[in-house]
DNA sequence: TGTACATCAGTGAACGCGCGTTCACTGATGTAC
DNA sequence: TGTACATCAGTGAACGCGCGTTCACTGATGTAC
């Protein structure tokens, strides 16, 4: 009976987490981003982040959140908010090291998305999920929503399709339809490991989204 | 301060249901099953389906749900359950009223999919939003994992791609990719409705999954 | 036709739980003099 | 160099809430005799 440990918080021994020096207190809110957004990868829910699970994993007692975010809508939109940068600054990098044929960017940038969504599952179902196009507990409507970054993403890709040899004459539509493509596949995936996912799977969804054919539908 | 009514459970005059007859009580369960998923459109989370919500919605008291559901985690995969049959319902007497032509058979069976999501956000939204893959609070894996019910799906898209003038060699596959497609764009659509859709977003994002180049892919 | 009884369809109150959040507090750290 | 003090970085206990679920119960309905 005795030498259980329970996982719970508060119960058994702490690890000794040095407390910030003086003026580096605003450290911890990085700790706790941090937590929240491995916290989300690893169980793949939004539920599980609780702020007695994120406090437990940083090593603080859940009161300690609260001077660095508002509530727990604030700190799950800050987690959201950072994940859209990362995957931005993914896409953006990805596009750096790509050389300049335009076909070759647009698979990178393709690559780029799908990979992140690999690397931070729970992450992009929270981004993409749609909590952040719900108006908060508090009332007002986040200052970031979903559709807002969403079009900064098919910005990437209506500037790839448009750089190429792109037959279609509105490349922001069909970069919507990529996008919503590399959505599904990504979402999908997620959600759905265990699936006998085809091994080219990925060429034989962007393929026809990013080569459209000569002729156009009827 | 008085006349207040508040729309929680228990609180003002429940409206007046008969109670079932002798011997028909189980018809309560279709009237909670009911209940359920038109509050799951309604809200469009899950969570928002509990089993007082469900109950008030029906007129009864919470605990009369247990006699025909086993706990919260069995009424709602009943709910899943009975969305994936009322899709493949819809898309199988689509292709009942189209005609012969393979393409045009491919058509119908994407608009029906799309029109089910389209008309039942919150039932979409949990078929194929994950939590079919996860095992019950009792630890047995729900008999039908969204995987079962996506391979049905995929085999009317698959029976179609290979009736048609498809010119790859593994029509299973387009098929996922074409589903994948369909889901993302049903997936936003549930979840962003705000989104600045294109007006031609359908055929632009379908067209190319299902008629694919000549050429086939470098 | 009447009546005692079993059964069915549900109810109301209450439980334990985990949650977000609040509150008064503590002990270390730096600073003014 | 010492010391009183302000401030900072956090803590522990407790709150109210809504939830799933349990329990003992009620009143109507049908049935056996």
């Amino acid at each position: 009976m005795s030498g259980i440990t329970i996982a719970g918080s508060g119960t058994g021994p702490r690890p000794a987490r040095p407390r910030n020096r003086r003026g580096e207190g605003s450290r911890l809110r990085a700790e706790i981003l941090a937590a929240a957004a491995e916290l989300l990868d690893a169980d793949g829910d939004e539920r599980a982040v609780t702020l007695r699970a994120v406090a437990h994993r940083v090593g603080i007692a859940a009161p300690s959140i609260y001077p660095h975010f508002h509530d727990r809508p604030a700190l799950m939109l800050q987690v959201t908010r950072q994940a859209f940068a990362g995957l931005s600054v993914r896409i953006r990098s990805a596009l750096d090291r790509a050389g300049d044929d335009p076909q070759e960017r647009l698979d990178a940038a393709c690559r780029a998305y799908l990979d992140f969504a690999r690397d931070h599952p729970g992450r992009y179902r929270a981004m993409f999920g749609g909590a952040g196009n719900t108006p908060t507990a508090s009332g007002r409507r986040p200052d970031l929503p979903a559709e807002q970054a969403t079009r900064i993403l098919t910005d990437f890709l209506t500037d790839c399709l448009a750089a190429g040899h792109h037959a279609g004459t509105d490349p922001a539509t069909d970069a919507v339809a990529l996008w919503l493509g590399l959505h599904g596949l990504a979402h999908q995936r997620a959600i759905a490991p265990a699936f006998p996912w085809p091994a080219d799977i990925v060429q034989r969804l962007t393929s026809p989204l990013t080569r459209p054919p000569g002729h156009t539908h009827t």
